[in-house]
DNA sequence: GCCTAGGTCCCGTGT
DNA sequence: ACACGGGGCCTAGGC
């Protein structure tokens, strides 16, 4: 595609049969196309799970990479899937067209069977455009690292990243008094499973350091609820917002993220 | 559609003017149909995150419960999204088509904007029949209530999916020799996260109780490097497939399991 | 409305 | 290869 309009490899077929339909499948998956099917079929997924779904009109999409997924006419999620590498066999039975993906570990397929297509398309899109995602918990991360003043004054960082036993400590530091601060951080409200997990930390380097350690959850803000937990393990909140963090980012010289706060 | 092959409100045109997929459209969004568009777009979100993706060709999918998807060439999971009920507004400005998906609660929209459409299709699929999928955890866990001796001889059902502080305890039950008996079920291997949940309930119903409680993680299977926590917390492992399970299910009178097995 | 937990989660990253 | 944790996770079920 992307040829100043003009059809470059690029098909769109109405209610084509069965058997063009096979050939054409067999022709797209051969050359990697992006391929959108809707037809009337029957679903059938073993694998990790097993699964069926009955006769009804869906939309499928195949990607160039071996991924396919089945669209009802409701829900964001496809009804059935395989991602990407996927091994796929296209054959016709029974007055009915079969497409086949195959996947090795974890060893599972999916199976569905036409007997009506609505319409055919394939085409290769030409897309390498950048994606950004602005602000992740990495790149609130990144922000405390810059300046961790932003969650208290007199706040240092030692390390990140740090690993201890149960797993990796977002930010370690020192705070004006000199005490050890480990802070767990989160994009979005902060629930009991975060309190949970810098518990673990806290214990953890209390158990290696044998020093005083405070335990700092920051996050946009704590879910209800997860207040007394908190209290009760002895642990702190710290109101930080993906906001704040972007600005110390954009001030402290990290361009693109400017465009979009 | 589904009139024995005969068009109903379907819809497939070939590089539609920008013009005329904007009231096409607006046409098919009006009747909630399900809407195919493969074009050259820009990206943008923001919300919960904010996201920028340049231009490229790629597939949109737009169903008729409101929920919107942009699918790159690559890629299981589509680039930008939103849930269904979201609200849809279309405009032409500048020489560009635009859509944007507006969602509150979370406040966040979703904004492509089109030089060039590929193709164009709309149609409401008829999708009636029912899904089903085996074997689920809660699957799993309505097996070990018909037949508790499938974990360990003796062991009897006290209650389930009982509520206590953490959450939910999927199986509650007391061994051949009177002590409670917490089970945590999952249908897929189990791993660190599994064995800590387990231990909150655990202790949640030791605090309550008063009474010795034992903790038994049921799974195909422990993940390598599970074992020393699950050991140092004071927890068991039982071996449970989903097979097994199913095996119960079918033999207690479930049916529609047996052709999935 | 919030919260909890499951999912054929997917996916990136590290060991 | 496998384990671990994040995700704009989405979705279902309880309260």
């Amino acid at each position: 595609m992307n040829v100043g309009g003009q059809s470059l490899e690029f098909i769109l077929v109405k209610f084509p049969s069965l058997e063009l339909s096979e050939s054409l499948l067999r022709n797209s998956l051969k050359r990697r196309e992006f391929v959108t099917v809707a037809g009337n079929c029957e679903c059938r997924y073993t694998g990790r799970a097993s699964s069926h779904l009955g006769w009804g009109e869906r939309l499928i999409l195949i990607k160039g990479d071996g991924s396919i997924q089945v669209h009802r006419p409701k829900g964001y999620e496809p009804v059935n899937w395989q991602p990407p590498q996927c091994n796929f066999y296209v054959h016709r039975s029974g007055g009915l067209l079969f497409i086949e993906a195959h996947r090795r570990r974890p060893r599972e397929s999916l199976t569905l069977n036409f007997d009506r297509i609505i319409f055919y398309s394939s085409f290769k899109p030409v897309d390498n455009a950048e994606f950004n995602l602005y602000v992740s918990e990495e790149q609130m991360r990144d922000a405390l690292i810059r300046d961790p003043s932003i969650l208290e004054d007199g706040l240092e960082l030692v390390d990140f990243e740090r690993k201890v036993e149960p797993g990796f400590i977002d930010f370690y530091g020192r705070d004006a008094d000199g005490r050890l601060v480990i802070v767990e951080l989160k994009r979005s409200q902060a629930g009991k499973e975060a309190i949970l997990q810098l518990k673990r930390y806290v214990d953890a380097v209390l158990k290696i350091t044998g020093q005083n350690v405070r335990g700092v959850l920051a996050a946009p803000r704590l879910k209800s609820g997860a207040q007394g937990l908190l209290v009760e393990l002895g642990l702190e909140f710290r109101r930080l917002t993906p906001r704040k963090c972007a600005e110390v980012l954009k001030k402290s010289g990290t361009r693109k993220i400017s465009e979009f706060i």
